[in-house]
RNA sequence: CGGGAUGUGGCUCAGUUUGGUUAGAGUGCAGCGUUCGGGACGCUGAGGUCGUGCGUUCAAAUCGCACCAUCCCGACCA
């Protein structure tokens, strides 16, 4: 492929309204223009990228027994309130009506819609499992879209489907579709992780997501140094083994704390640590008023919250509410004396002698113990995992990176099926339902990942497996037949080998072609030019390690397939 | 939705505080010439509803109000 021929509208400055490193080099290296908040328009590089993925994606879904399908992109509402989405799923789902007025949404998943497909075509316990899947672009009406493909409201999703007639059928479908992640973003050429993860409102009873390690992650995953125990820190579990016997401390007293709110004030105020401190957060559950406490130092996790108490939504109570369940104004809340129900993290049992909030202004208590001070409903792991907690598998400390969530994987039991009314005969003739599990990777966003842990300062590395051509043939000298011949050469013996190459013949400086192949991250980099010609030799570059090398001019064929052998072991060391 | 910021040729920005000739620069684009192995140089040229609307004023990119869009932080979501 001819440069000329590919529109490639590289940028040399930063655009301004790029933030993170995948989003401003997508730009800057031509793949991607954006249209409007969190669409954006794939070029022809992007888009030969975006099929490299999908390609591997497809055969390992194939290799796991999925079959592809297109579903519909606009959906009738009436599947999702049928499902009961329809309320539940929030401003995300983009709806509207058509000109009869009747409700249609864009669909941001498609459970409700595959769903209806097999309740209509499946009876027989005979015709199960079924597993399908689809490539397609999905719309997220995101609150706040951000860092270009990493979190867009159009973004192209993988999404399979399957339908089991038992709890075992599930799982193993489940099985399937874990083994497949695993050898997709393998062979992508990523480094990623497999964490166990909360399952949202997609609903269900067990998953997985899988996070390419990288900074500009927007989750925080911990690992343990130790096992292969991994989970999203929303989801990581957290033990307590206990302080053991504590000699009792002194009784309560009331102590003036005027204007300090914070726990760091506080602590610094009375001059104990902020591990002596109990932070008394104030949570909207299902609307009404639940304290959480938790040591100073630490964070409420509010999934766990959620979850724990079996919630449909928790958040952080508003101040008004705050004020009227405590009587106090605000940051200055403490369980004693409160009425509503009290839940408090595991690492505050049996310990005493704490500082609270006194639900006065103004005041904190001391010496509170919370077992004669006060009433704790329950003691439940709730807070968020930090550096060097215990692994609660194996009790090595953990570890935290951060992760970009590229494929996520559920068991979704009967959730679908019961509400929507999928069901089988068995082979007893009795109805029932059918056992779901729904497995995404974020296509578009493996690419902005698969960026961000593959770039440096002259621009995108990319991995083998996702670059839109295996190599770049830099022609320095357009004008000279023998180059332009040289160059037509080498591109037939790398197509040979099954290696597609653009070929930069633009009419440019050599400097510009330099910076630009750079730019653009091919694995590949064959220097064609007057003066190496003249030397008898093709220079190469890899653009991994930098590493410059010389192939001769008169045995392409042997050369280029040294060189690729040596650019794909440079990224196989780099995965270990 | 709360907080913050920005909106000026395709792109990156200056000019706005203190209103006042024909709105600038760099880059990119077109033409000519000299160059030609890590984003060359000179000359010429095209390209702008200064986000939109209303208002204040003799006069608005500049002041006021409203709206819109974009970005960041948060909440939300997965």
């Amino acid at each position: 492929m001819r440069f000329r021929s590919c529109y490639i509208p590289t940028l040399k400055e930063t655009p301004a309204d790029a933030e993170v490193i995948s989003h401003k080099l997508l730009v800057r290296a031509g793949l991607i223009r954006k249209i409007t908040s969190g669409v954006y328009t794939y070029m022809p590089l992007a888009l030969r990228a975006l099929r490299k993925i999908e390609t591997v994606v497809r055969e390992e879904m194939a290799q796991a027994g999925f079959e592809e399908l297109l579903l519909p992109m606009v959906q009738p509402g009436d599947l999702w309130k049928e499902s009961g989405r329809w309320e539940h799923y929030g401003k995300e789902l983009l709806r509207f009506k058509d000109r009869g007025g009747r409700d249609y949404c864009l669909g941001p998943t498609h459970e409700e819609v595959v769903t209806d497909l097999v309740r209509g075509e499946v009876r027989s316990y005979k015709q199960l499992p079924v597993r399908h899947y689809q490539i397609q672009t999905k719309f997220r009406d995101e609150i706040r879209p951000r860092f270009g493909l990493m979190r867009g409201r159009e973004f192209i999703m993988k999404d399979g489907y399957s339908f089991d007639a038992d709890d075992a059928g599930a799982s193993q479908a489940y099985r399937d579709a874990n083994d497949a992640y695993h050898r997709i973003f393998s062979r992508l050429g990523l480094r990623f992780r497999a964490v166990e993860a909360d399952s949202g409102s997609i609903g269900g009873s067990f998953s997985h997501e899988f996070h390419v390690l990288a900074d500009a992650g927007e989750d925080t995953i911990a690992s343990c140094s130790a096992c292969d125990y991994a989970a999203n820190v929303e989801r990581c579990e957290l033990v307590w083994e206990g302080k053991g016997e504590v000699p009792a401390c002194p009784a309560l007293e009331t102590v003036a704390t005027p204007g300090l709110h914070s726990v760091a004030e506080v602590a610094k105020f009375l001059g104990v640590a902020a591990s002596k401190l109990v932070k008394t957060m104030i949570f909207n559950v299902d609307g009404k008023p639940v304290a959480v406490l938790v040591r100073g130092d630490r964070e409420v996790n509010e999934v766990k919250v959620k979850n724990l108490l079996g919630a449909e939504s928790a958040e952080l109570a508003a101040p008004e509410l705050v004020e009227k369940a405590t009587g106090a104004p605000l940051g200055f809340a403490g369980p004693c004396g409160l009425d509503i129900p009290v839940y408090a993290d595991l690492e505050l049992q049996g310990g005493n002698g704490w500082v609270t909030g006194a639900n006065k202004g103004d005041a904190h208590h001391v010496n509170v113990d919370l077992a004669r001070d006060c009433k704790v409903e329950r003691y439940l792991d709730l807070r968020l995992a930090e550096d060097g907690d215990r692994c609660p598998r194996c009790g090595a400390p953990l570890e935290l990176t951060r992760g970009i969530e590229v494929g996520h994987i559920f068991k979704l039991g009967t959730k679908y099926s019961h509400a929507m009314h999928c069901v089988y005969l068995d082979e007893g003739g009795k109805e029932q339902e059918m056992v779901m599990g729904c497995y995404g990777i974020g296509v578009s966003r493996v690419l902005a990942a698969a960026i961000e842990q593959n770039h440096d300062g002259n621009g995108i590395v990319f991995p083998p497996a996702i670059a839109p051509f295996a190599s770049e043939i830099l022609v320095l000298d357009p004008a000279d037949e023998t180059v332009c011949a040289k160059a037509e050469e080498l591109e037939k013996a790398l197509a040979s080998l099954g290696f597609e190459s653009l070929v930069d013949d633009r009419t440019e400086r050599p400097g510009v072609k330099f910076k630009d192949a750079d730019l653009l991250g091919l694995p590949m980099q064959f220097i064609c030019g007057g003066k190496g010609l003249a030397k008898g030799v093709v220079e190469t570059k890899n653009r991994l390690t930098g590493e410059k090398g010389t192939l001769p001019a008169d045995q392409l064929l042997e050369g280029a397939k040294a060189f690729a052998e040596a650019v794909q072991a440079s990224w196989d060391a780099r995965r270990k």
